[in-house]
RNA sequence: GGGCAGUUACCAAAGUGGCCAACUGGGGCUGACUGUAACUCAGCUGUCUUUCGACUUCGGAGGUUCGAAUCCUUCACUGCCCA
């Protein structure tokens, strides 16, 4: 994997840049959909290319362990086969579960011990067969085996799990450099920045995962229970010390807002579950702001969904259509809200990009900035 | 014509003398959701009031009682069974 910076903005730490995979190019700044169990959730993969035009796809280390498992997916010949998704994927390493599943978990320093929370049987992960998981799965970006320490930790608390965070990159990563690619093309690891809100540790963090010299960096705990101020806050301290000629994946985020405060301070990935899981709950992210689509005042609203929109659903249907399918429980609802608050995280992106490279990008974020915040 | 059962808020359905503005579902309204255990979760849903609280309700009318959705009388309606 390389990853070049085409345009830098003259007023902030934005940029544009590309990435260049096995499996196809990313130009970021980026967002990519969540697929979590080797699915972009009531999106199918046509809709996912043509109409939201996403570049790269998550997939989850700890779900697709679990379930269909390796060896299915080693007999796939590996996630894109598996799923028919050719261009770029990344798997996340199970470190966001070892903090969503906690009461599931055991940690030690060996790895996490979970319980499955679909049989309840007990599974170790280790930073060392997580790699083997990931390799299998066969992500083109996969992740570092990480505790994702919740953002109202204590300080001590926080320390120790950077720490412990580090060692197992240290496992990970030699790991890593000690196994192959299982089907031909190339496999890049990705070190996560920890240390909560505290910025002292996020700085430590941060000078020990940019020695580590990889492709590309990702930071992580960030968006789970913290002020957003201090995640804010925190990508500033952490990119003043991540190498600029490498990615920045801020991990989990976020809203739009969230995501053009990240592009403005330099970071280049993003992905998030907000798209699919709250347009799965009715709410859609326009650029004027954001709509609930199960309330009453779109009943007769026949105008199109979103005539500021792009995909081919925002002038497909009207409002009013989308919520009677949502008051009526239909799955195509879910279809229509998934589809198009993707295609609008992916046009946001690529405004950014657009503007960034115009030069412009500090002034059209600022306009941006006010109609996102709006309630529609 | 006779017998039995029933009539509770938008719907269904508990409650059978005070703890009842009334359990619970559904429906409705509003909100939440950030590396997905999520087609999920939370609040509200008689009227007025920000809260406290006040007021009006359980088919209609009348009665018993300190007190009634709950007991009695009667009327209306619904369902089932027998002729």
């Amino acid at each position: 994997m390389t990853f070049e910076v085409q345009h830098t903005d003259p007023n902030s730490n934005a940029r544009a840049g590309i990435i260049h995979t096995d499996h196809g190019v990313i130009e970021t700044p980026i967002f990519m959909p969540v697929g979590t169990v080797a699915s972009v959730k009531s999106v199918h993969q046509r809709e996912l290319k043509d109409d939201v035009k996403a570049q790269i796809i998550l997939g989850n280390t700890y779900h697709l362990y679990l379930r269909p498992g390796i060896d299915t997916l080693e007999r796939a010949g590996g996630l894109h086969k598996f799923n028919g998704w050719d261009k770029p994927i990344l798997t996340d390493s199970g470190g966001f579960q070892v903090f969503s599943l906690s009461e599931n978990r055991k940690l030690k320093e060996e790895g996490a011990t979970f319980r499955s929370h679909i049989d309840g049987s007990k599974h170790l992960f280790t930073p060392e067969n997580v790699v083997d998981i990931q390799r299998t799965i066969g992500a083109d970006i996969i992740m570092a085996f990480d505790e994702c320490t919740p953002g109202t930790a204590d300080y001590q608390y926080a320390k120790k799990s950077m720490e412990l965070t580090h060692r197992w990159l240290e496992r990970g990563l030699k790991h890593f450099d000690e196994t192959e690619s299982k089907y031909g093309y190339s496999q890049t690891f990705f070190p996560i920045v920890q240390g909560c809100v505290y910025p002292d540790l996020r700085k430590q963090s941060a000078e020990f995962i940019a020695s580590q010299n990889r492709d590309g960096n990702a930071i992580g705990g960030l968006a789970v229970g913290e002020p957003t101020e201090k995640m804010y806050e925190m990508i500033e301290v952490v990119n003043e010390i991540l190498p600029k000629d490498k990615p920045r994946y801020l991990m989990g985020v976020g809203t739009p807002i969230n995501i053009l405060e990240g592009i403005e301070r330099g970071v280049d990935m993003f992905d998030c579950v907000m798209p699919t899981r709250n347009g799965r709950n009715g709410m859609l992210f326009t650029r004027n702001g954001i709509m609930n689509m199960k309330n009453e005042k779109w009943k007769n609203d026949f105008s199109p969904l979103d005539e500021s929109g792009t995909s081919y659903v925002d002038f497909a249907y009207s409002k009013a259509y989308l919520r009677h399918l949502f008051i009526s429980k239909e799955f195509l609802a879910m279809q229509i809200a998934s589809i198009h608050n993707l295609a609008f995280y992916l046009a946001l992106v690529t405004e950014a990009r657009e503007h960034i490279q115009l030069g412009d990008f500090a002034n059209w974020k600022k306009g941006m900035m006010e109609q996102l915040g709006r309630r529609l």
